[in-house]
DNA sequence: ACCTGAACACCGTTCAAGT
DNA sequence: ACCTGAACACCGTTCAAGT
């Protein structure tokens, strides 16, 4: 009785499985960060024993690349009917939307060196898009690296911003602002104070400005 | 005598101080991965137990921002003599090749949040490189969202490919192609067979192109 | 086939005690 | 002022034992 508080599952305790380990592992991190995911808290939260967990995921590791590729599946693949470049505008959008949900996953390491089924499959997808519409093997090897790398490190520099929402971002600046040094930066200062301090700003606004600006350079190199 | 054995000092004990903890502790993340960076295993490498390094670090974290900002100090600063364009396009091969060198850099949460100095000089000269150019504060804003996203992603991507060398990459991609189901993914397995797997190719390589698609785009804004 | 309890080899960090 | 030894509350993971 007092070992099932977590899930809250009313009636017979309900079997165990890897999705449904893989999902409680998931919102633990989104909701309390990757930091605090424990196989003992993830036992606690599924009503087990830690121990038990390995009984559907070979490790810790196993567990977290699973997680990564169950991100992966959550994006939405370019579409056949539409053109290039808004079916890759799209999901590229669909991309930093997955790993805003899912900060934790861009932190990963390792998922890159075996990528699971959805990964793969996403991956296949993007490339398909850019073949079919004109790009050679090389460029598209080129356009695949640029945009994918804005996406992850718009992500990763959302991630590390100290805030959220505008009233904690204005909050968090005006205190930046105090403790900064404004006499030895300045440009810094000026940027904080006139756009930062602006009323209505929000980091993630940037992210359709640089995915438009390489879109366009892309499709300067067909 | 048994302990000494980490840093080889021969003489007398070199006194313990910050810079030489902040040095041995980049020296152990670049040669054997941040995560076996240990309080345990900085202090035997120091020559020490590690509750001794509590006196010159606050704590774990207070360490690791720290070795942040020691690899921020690295990179080279745009230069006033160069125009805007060649004096970021320097900037950004180093920052690259900074990252590069220290993979963990990235990795490091919690150092967006309170930046060290040398972060803060370095953000600071970059936004006065754009200013000087002509960028308005908001074109500023975004053209430094983009830039530095494409830097930070384009790290991320190289740090988790599992190769690094030229025969790594061949070896690697080999062994991929072998496992990869190429009926359900074709169009991976041919930039794979075709691109990858081409000799002389090397991921560090793409960095330029994407690198100039970006800062032609923000010529393009002026 | 799945779950448990005890144990092992680790962590970061504290605190009182030494010099 | 700096360093140490013991201790605390954690980790991931193993293994034999239970059902």
């Amino acid at each position: 009785m007092a070992k099932r508080s977590g899930t809250g599952d009313v009636s017979s305790r309900v079997r165990l499985n890897r999705a449904l380990v893989l999902d409680t592992a998931i919102a633990i991190a989104d909701e309390s960060g990757i930091e605090s995911l424990t196989m003992r808290k993830l036992g606690e939260q599924l009503g087990v024993e830690a121990m038990s967990l390995y009984n559907h995921v070979a490790n810790k590791d196993d567990l977290l690349t699973s997680m990564v590729d169950a991100v992966f599946a959550e994006i939405e693949l370019p579409s056949h009917n539409d053109d290039w470049k808004s079916a890759l505008r799209k999901r590229s959008v669909s991309f930093r939307d997955a790993l805003s949900r899912h900060p934790w996953a861009i932190g990963v390491k390792g998922s890159g060196t075996n990528p699971g089924p959805a990964t793969l499959r996403h991956h296949d997808r993007v490339i398909a898009t850019f073949r079919n519409a004109g790009f050679s093997i090389t460029m598209t090897a080129h356009a695949f690296s640029a945009l994918d790398s804005y996406i992850y490190g718009f992500a990763m520099q959302e991630q590390s911003l100290p805030f959220t929402t505008e009233e904690e971002t204005a909050a968090m600046a005006h205190i930046l602002l105090a403790q900064l040094p404004t006499k030895e930066f300045p440009y810094l200062a000026e940027l904080t104070a006139q756009h930062v301090l602006t009323p209505g700003y929000n980091y993630a606004d940037e992210f359709p400005l640089g995915l438009d600006l390489i879109l366009d350079g892309l499709e300067r190199w067909l």
